[in-house]
DNA sequence: TCACGTTTTCATTAAAAACTGAAAATATCG
DNA sequence: CGATATTTTCAGTTTTTAATGAAAACGTGA
């Protein structure tokens, strides 16, 4: 059934699938970064039924996994007048994708851990001595530790990539 | 059945509660993080039976999570002559358990990435334009963000926390 | 408004991941 | 070497997560 494809295609085959598989290790779903990757490498913005054409999967699966894409920010909506399909346009650069990933991390997982660990120390503000002043501490240095990554995290990410590649270089220097 | 708990393990249980669902979000399995979060709390190190009863997990399942954070370095097994039972010990110190973990990231996530990356380049490196081209460079691209993060991270984790400290204090002054 | 192309939802099914408990293996001591 | 304490494994089960596909909802143009 499989028809010539282009050398650079099958390059890309090989990236989907294993973009996937790496995907499932960072707990995202296997699909929903195989479309990505798809989308990364797409020449042009695709529709629902070029991504299950070519991923081999449902409407619904396809649809729900671009969907969530969208609600990263990893992947806009494209229409054409005339055609009310709607077409899927990841972003391609780089330090982008970097920077939508992580304010949507710091939002998803970092915020919400930090919450957490300021109420337990609200908690245990009062304990003077022994394991409950223990348990304080910890709670109160995984919150600065936490805070201070959001904050440089920030500052990261409100630079130019020109900025941020500088700065690093300095670093490395 | 519930006896009185010291006010600070009322916390503690909800740290542990919670932190193992903020586990799962990042891709990590729940018991581990809950395990985890124990550890980490924990005055004195645990034998496995303690886990056990603390969770309400069967042996199988502590053992297993407990060897997984051995494995990842963020825990370790402390023996006391006179008792043939393994406890288990947490890193307690932010700066450490964040080096760990990022050490272990790069190994098992950013690490087979990079590889994915370069194959799917070298396969692609004849292509002289088009898609084929667009690909490549893709490629590349995403190879080299890739490769100079770790290289930052290598950086920053071969620092003393108070060099790491300092140098970010400088980004964000 | 109706017909039609498209998107969205969702009950059901399938697949994957996690957990249990008990048996087997291992280690330690007299 | 037994006897005993502890760790490890793993077949079977449960729980969770993901995927399917068909029906419903939506939106647009005639």
């Amino acid at each position: 059934m499989s028809k010539e494809l282009p050398p650079w295609e099958k390059a890309r085959e090989e990236f989907v699938a294993q973009w996937g598989s790496l995907g499932t290790q960072w707990g995202i779903n296997r699909t929903m970064a195989q479309i990505h990757a798809l989308l990364m490498t797409a020449p042009e913005p695709m529709c629902t039924d070029e991504v299950m054409e070519k991923l081999q999967i449902s409407r619904g699966n396809a649809h729900t996994n671009l969907k969530e894409l969208v609600a990263w920010n990893l992947v806009r909506i494209i229409t054409h007048k005339g055609d009310r399909k709607e077409y899927f346009e990841a972003e391609k650069d780089v330090w982008k994708i970097f920077i939508t990933i992580s304010k949507e991390r710091k939002r998803r997982e970092i915020e919400p851990a930090i919450r957490l660990l300021r109420d337990c120390a609200a908690q245990t503000k009062d304990e003077a001595a022994g394991p409950g002043r223990d348990f304080h501490q910890q709670m109160k240095d995984l919150d600065e530790f936490l805070s201070f990554g959001v904050k440089v995290g920030d500052t990261v990410i409100s630079m130019k990539h020109a900025s941020a590649l500088q700065w690093a270089m300095r670093l490395l220097g």
